[in-house]
DNA sequence: ATGCATGAGAT
DNA sequence: TCTCATGCATA
């Protein structure tokens, strides 16, 4: 199925492009219930999204469509919003538990390392209290500090790499593409050496107790070696990371073992369900998006009825395919 | 590994 | 309202 959409979607887009309006217009009919889509743009995009359906329902028997339900739960956290500095996670049973201060241990590693928590995250009990513990692990949320603005990686004016370097940075050699991409490479094959999963690495993390350091997902660490963040999130996490592998290759040297315990779980909270926008719906969000990355709030509106969905998921989804498109990988061209 | 979501800070 | 960094849930 990704198959055809990856190679269906390009195409469709230059049948409509270059088709000009007569037949397009024609496959309208329908838009003019929303006057507001009416406007060219939209309308030629939903024109596009009708062919894409046509075609892939000849590709492949379509299922129908998914629960569309957004479902949000809110889970009241009257608790303040916890810093991911000092918070303790135990449920894992792998890390920290530290009865007597050995909190030291950067290198989570359970008996089974890479057995369980890497499929199916069995620590489901930590919801209501982990929650969403945001400003992040990093001091760099803080109103002064942002990271770099700079658009592209290697534009570096002499006078600005001697200002970088005066104030002690390491310009290009940490900011090069390049540079991140070996170095994700080369923490991956270690980390994995090391019998660590990506969600040990993330919670190891907090251990690790340098300033404004607190834990980080799997999702993070999954993205971080995958290259799938933004540039200047992969430029602050790694020397995190960096320091991160250090240790805990210095740990591994003189083994060590824990006995590992309690995984007492809280017990219940409303878990949160995952709205799943089908597939055809999916489609037709692609090809207003190839047009119109930024839809006003009223288009957002316009769509969100005409696909059935909710506004916010159709903002939402609009937000994140617009980060998706910054993200590094092969965005920076390599 | 990735989709949909939240929340803080910037616009 | 958007952007960004992140995360829970899930394929």
């Amino acid at each position: 199925m990704l198959l055809i959409r990856i190679t269906l979607y390009p195409l469709l887009i230059h049948i409509l492009m270059l088709s000009g309006m007569k037949n397009i217009e024609a496959n309208v009919h329908q838009g003019d219930i929303f006057s507001g889509l009416n406007d060219g743009i939209l309308s030629r995009a939903e024109a596009l999204a009708d062919i894409g359906k046509h075609q892939s329902s000849h590709a492949h028997t379509q299922m129908s469509t998914q629960l569309k339900h957004d479902v949000m739960y809110h889970h009241s956290m009257g608790g303040p919003p916890q810093r991911p500095l000092q918070m303790h996670h135990t449920m894992d049973g792998l890390d920290m538990l530290d009865p007597a201060g050995s909190m030291t241990t950067l290198t989570p590693m359970s008996d089974t390392p890479t057995s369980h928590h890497q499929l199916h995250g069995s620590y489901h009990g930590m919801n209501h209290m982990m929650g969403h513990h945001h400003g992040g692990p990093l001091g760099g949320h803080t109103p002064g500090r942002h990271y770099g603005h700079h658009g592209h990686p290697g534009a570096h004016h002499p006078a600005m790499a001697a200002a970088v370097a005066a104030a002690g940075l390491h310009p290009d050699t940490d900011t090069d593409p390049r540079e991140l991409e070996a170095f994700a490479e080369r923490f991956k094959q270690r980390r994995i050496k090391l019998g660590v999963t990506q969600a040990d690495v993330g919670k190891a993390l907090a251990n690790l107790k340098l300033p404004g350091v607190g834990a980080l997902s799997q999702s993070t660490i999954c993205r971080f070696e995958s290259l799938t963040l933004s540039h200047n999130n992969m430029i602050a996490l790694k020397p995190i990371l960096q320091a991160w592998l250090e240790e805990a290759e210095a740990q591994a040297k003189n083994k060590r073992r824990d006995p590992d315990a309690p995984s007492v779980l809280p017990a219940g909270e409303k878990k949160r369900k995952r709205t799943s926008i089908a597939a055809p719906e999916k489609r037709s969000l692609e090809a207003y998006f190839a047009v119109q990355p930024r839809p006003s709030g009223e288009k957002i509106a316009a769509i969100a009825e005409k696909l059935d969905l909710k506004k916010n998921v159709v903002r939402v989804w609009f937000c994140n395919q617009r980060q998706k498109q910054k993200r590094m990988k092969f965005a920076a061209q390599h």
